[in-house]
DNA sequence: TCTGGGGTCCTAGGACCC
DNA sequence: TCTGGGGTCCTAGGACCC
């Protein structure tokens, strides 16, 4: 039976700051989300400290602020950039892997090794030397149960923990059964009007109650904790089913142009993505979130368009949004947020073909799309895009205090006095 | 004053079919 | 009074994850 390794790295966008700023070392430091409006990620002495995980940031100001705690805004460019580092770096040391996050990955070790605890250990050295992370790994039967090994490994001295047969029991019964991955909060407060409060607890739960009230998947974490292994290792996810993109405001919007704007960026980011997996959209759906003047309560609404041809040609995508949207602004209402969601997908090798869409203009609009990808990858984001998306950014986002892309841009680079 | 962003899967119920 | 039986597809809502 093969071993799961659960391999996450520490406090994954704290540790990306720390490793091109040593003077972070020791110190509490945070993360915020978008626009700095909550904690998305804790040093461990910003933990001890009392901050909580996604705590708005005016709540925990003071604390902040007197205890000097470091803070940046989210750097999604360096943190992905360092992620695929790792993921490379474990791609290369393990038999197979499935990335599961940003900062995990599932991995089978290779079949040579035969002492996973040591490999495991061999492996995080690898990952600190190289690439300046620190990562702990969990072990286990089960991926349910690798990733309590993990829990463990974090508060351990090692940084490397094993769940097998002869200590399972025992751990299970320390663990509060909403620690289980799987268990959310809604299932746990279930679960402890019924008087089960651990891992243990749950273990031992009659099947037929946990199917009724946990779902399928409820039964397959509860047979996780028993050993048996009910979710596989994925080393080759299928393209995502549905593509969102989305940005809160860093001021309240009110003209439909500004909107348009800001949701042409987010459509031109949704399909390069979308052509990146080598899929075409028949479906998009915008969303928009607005308050009201004197009143704090936050409104969705969301409208979808059916594509009469599945595309992912972002001129034909934006125009379909700007109909979702014009057809769902109102003026007078502070909007706070756009998005836009694809779905429906069907890949882009099977083109239907219609009157609309003959096929040399099929050919124009790839092409097209194709030498705008290569650029911007090539160049950077957005290096070229369609004049929609034009804009002064005035509703962008709130990002005060970002670090710099010191491993995408080489007018960023670190630079280091002697 | 300020509360992120991006996903997946399951289930129940309604519409519709023969 | 009795109100078939079996199936599909779609959607909304709820649960979970990071």
């Amino acid at each position: 039976m093969p071993t799961f390794a659960l391999v996450d790295c520490n406090n994954f966008f704290v540790s990306c700051e720390r490793v091109f700023n040593p003077k972070l070392a020791n110190k509490p430091v945070v993360v915020l989300s978008s626009n700095d409006a909550c904690v998305i990620a804790r040093s461990n002495e910003a933990k001890a400290l009392g901050i909580k995980m996604g705590e708005p940031v005016f709540k925990c100001d003071q604390v902040l602020k007197n205890r000097n705690v470091f803070i940046f805004s989210s750097n999604f460019t360096l943190y992905n950039d360092m992620s695929k580092r790792v993921m490379q770096s474990l791609t290369q040391m393990a038999r197979e892997i499935e990335v599961y996050s940003i900062d995990e990955a599932f991995v089978f070790w290779p079949d040579i090794t035969l002492n996973n605890h040591d490999y495991s250990k061999h492996i995080k050295h690898k990952i600190k030397q190289n690439i300046g992370l620190p990562v702990s790994i969990g072990l286990g039967p089960t991926k349910t149960l690798a990733k309590m090994a993990n829990n463990i490994a974090k508060k351990s001295e090692s940084g490397v923990f094993e769940i097998t047969e002869s200590n399972l029991d025992e751990i299970l019964k320390v663990t509060p059964v909403g620690d289980i991955w799987g268990i959310g909060r809604r299932y746990t407060k279930f679960l402890i009007s019924y008087d089960i409060n651990t891992a243990y607890d749950l273990k031992n739960c009659d099947d037929n109650w946990v199917r009724k009230n946990l779902s399928i998947i409820g039964l397959k974490t509860v047979m996780e904790l028993r050993g048996i292994s009910c979710f596989n290792l994925d080393d080759n996810p299928e393209a995502k089913k549905s593509i969102c993109v989305s940005r809160s405001f860093g001021k309240n919007v009110i003209e439909i142009e500004e909107l348009k704007e800001a949701l042409a960026l987010h459509v031109t980011g949704a399909a390069a993505k979308l052509r990146k997996q080598n899929s075409i959209t028949s479906s998009v759906n915008v969303f928009i979130m607005y308050t009201k003047y004197h009143d704090n309560f936050r409104f969705y609404q969301s409208l979808s368009y059916q594509l009469p041809v599945a595309t992912a040609y972002t001129p034909d995508l934006i125009r379909a949004a700007n109909i979702c949207l014009e057809k769902m602004f109102k003026p007078g209402l502070l909007y706070k947020k756009v998005g836009i969601v694809f779905y429906d997908f069907v890949c882009a090798d099977f083109v239907q073909m219609s009157t609309i869409n003959n096929v040399n203009n099929l050919e124009k609009q790839t092409k097209v799309m194709r030498t705008i990808d290569k650029i911007n990858s090539k160049k950077g984001k957005n290096k070229v895009f369609f004049a929609a998306a034009l804009s002064d950014y005035s509703w962008e986002s709130r990002r005060l205090k970002k670090s710099a892309n010191f491993t995408t841009n080489w007018n960023e680079i670190l630079t280091i006095k002697i």
